[in-house]
DNA sequence: GTAGTTGACGAACAGTGTTCTATCATACGA
DNA sequence: TCGTATGATAGAACACTGTTCGTCAACTAC
């Protein structure tokens, strides 16, 4: 009965499926698996359903067997990034150095997969990772003697800025160095610096204090904002009691 | 020669025109009050170039001969929007009020455009009005004696920073009260709650610290994060000299 | 051995941004 | 006044998109 599988008969072209013995390969873990790598190829722009489907050798009605929709998918693939995140265990006396030193790691992973950072700008993804590192960042704050109220206000603000910023890091060519990233700038500063003086004063005064910093700089100053508003308002809802 | 337009001859009925005499009223501005409205009555998702044509009775190419693709469209739509925006005359003493007040204010009128502020995250639009918004926070920095190294990085990060809020807020259905979205961190807790008290012990002993602040205070938190962020920068490079 | 369940998947639907090309109204120089 | 050049106007088409439907094959349980 089942022996050796016939060739598809020509009067039904369309029929015409890949190879029986390779079926069953379908899962989760292979889709989001495959998701990332396009991601990590091309930018969630280049990734779709049907590309997704195409590598696995299937068509892209088969994923949503094991997936929701591309939303879902995305989801996945963005917690799948986050496994790579490490968070300290908490020393209550360098806090703030920690912290800062958890939401470099998260800017990092981010940014080393392309524009990832966007899905958790469109939707809030609590995958088992973003937990984990949610733990342990609540962790750190309380070991510092951060109030359990500025402690909740401040996970929410403070990751939504990081993603925000490897989302914004990420809009740059892949292959564009810190000097490229620098003559964008000075593009910019260009413009600026041609606009007319008497409406605009400050902004064609200050080109220079502008376009100095580099990327680096400007990550560091971001990280610091963060840190020391948070310890601000923490010391302020100390003194409040 | 030029009477009363004739009906299309049958035999061609693709080519049907809209009414002849209201031709050459196609301009940038009408396009971007167009696109707008669907903005405000559908969020950019309902916003395409075949709905902004078919709104002005004409077809999708015809755009393209005032705005060079969808992104310029959306970025000019997004320089729009900013024009409700004013900013105060510095006052030295206040500044740290005055720039939470700008950004306030930024926050929201982005908001009441649904998700417009996304614009903003996939480029960095400098429009008339983007420019005239920043000369009057440089302004507001400059006249608060915050060095200009710092007020030019501290620019960068707010504006990102209120972005991203806003953008996020517009996440939510429109028509969803304060009460639906607490509803919404109501669930979110649950899930938190319900979560192993081993693995997680902060998340699921911090739960109502982390839903009791509604939307007001959440938000009032993140600038107040920014603002004293810049403000302990700008004393810390102060010390420096 | 058979029934029921579940995954696989071609085809199709309703859209998308954009471009090509032909057409047409108008403004300008002769 | 009359071509003619210019640039706006659009129809059609291209190459995509996410998602759904219905069918069919294969595996599981009885």
């Amino acid at each position: 009965m089942t022996a050796e599988p016939l060739p598809d008969p020509p009067q039904r072209p369309g029929v015409r499926r890949s190879d029986p013995r390779k079926r069953r390969t379908l899962n989760r873990d292979a889709i989001v698996d495959v998701a990332l790598a396009i991601v990590d190829e091309e930018g969630l722009e280049g990734l779709s359903m049907r590309r997704v489907a195409d590598r696995l050798e299937t068509g892209p009605a088969s994923l949503y067997a094991h997936v929701a929709n591309k939303d879902e998918l995305m989801e996945l693939v963005y917690d799948q990034v986050l496994a790579e995140v490490q968070v300290q265990e908490p020393d209550k006396r360098r806090w703030e150095e920690q912290l800062k030193d958890a939401l470099r790691q998260l800017y990092d992973v981010l940014v080393a997969h392309r524009d990832i950072a966007f899905v958790s700008m469109a939707r809030i993804p609590i995958g088992p990772n973003m937990l984990r590192i949610g733990e342990g960042m609540l962790a750190i704050l309380r070991a510092g003697g951060v109030p359990d109220r500025v402690t909740g206000l401040a996970m929410d603000f403070v990751s939504l800025a990081v993603n925000s910023l490897a989302y914004e890091q990420s809009l740059y060519p892949v292959d564009a160095s810190d000097d490229e990233i620098q003559q964008y700038y000075d593009q910019i500063a260009n413009y600026f610096g041609s606009l007319p003086k008497d409406r605009f004063p400050h902004l064609t005064s200050m080109v220079d204090a502008m376009v100095e910093p580099g990327p680096d700089e400007r990550l560091d100053f971001a990280f610091d904002v963060l840190v020391q508003g948070v310890a601000a308002l923490a010391r302020a809802a100390k003194r409040r009691g």
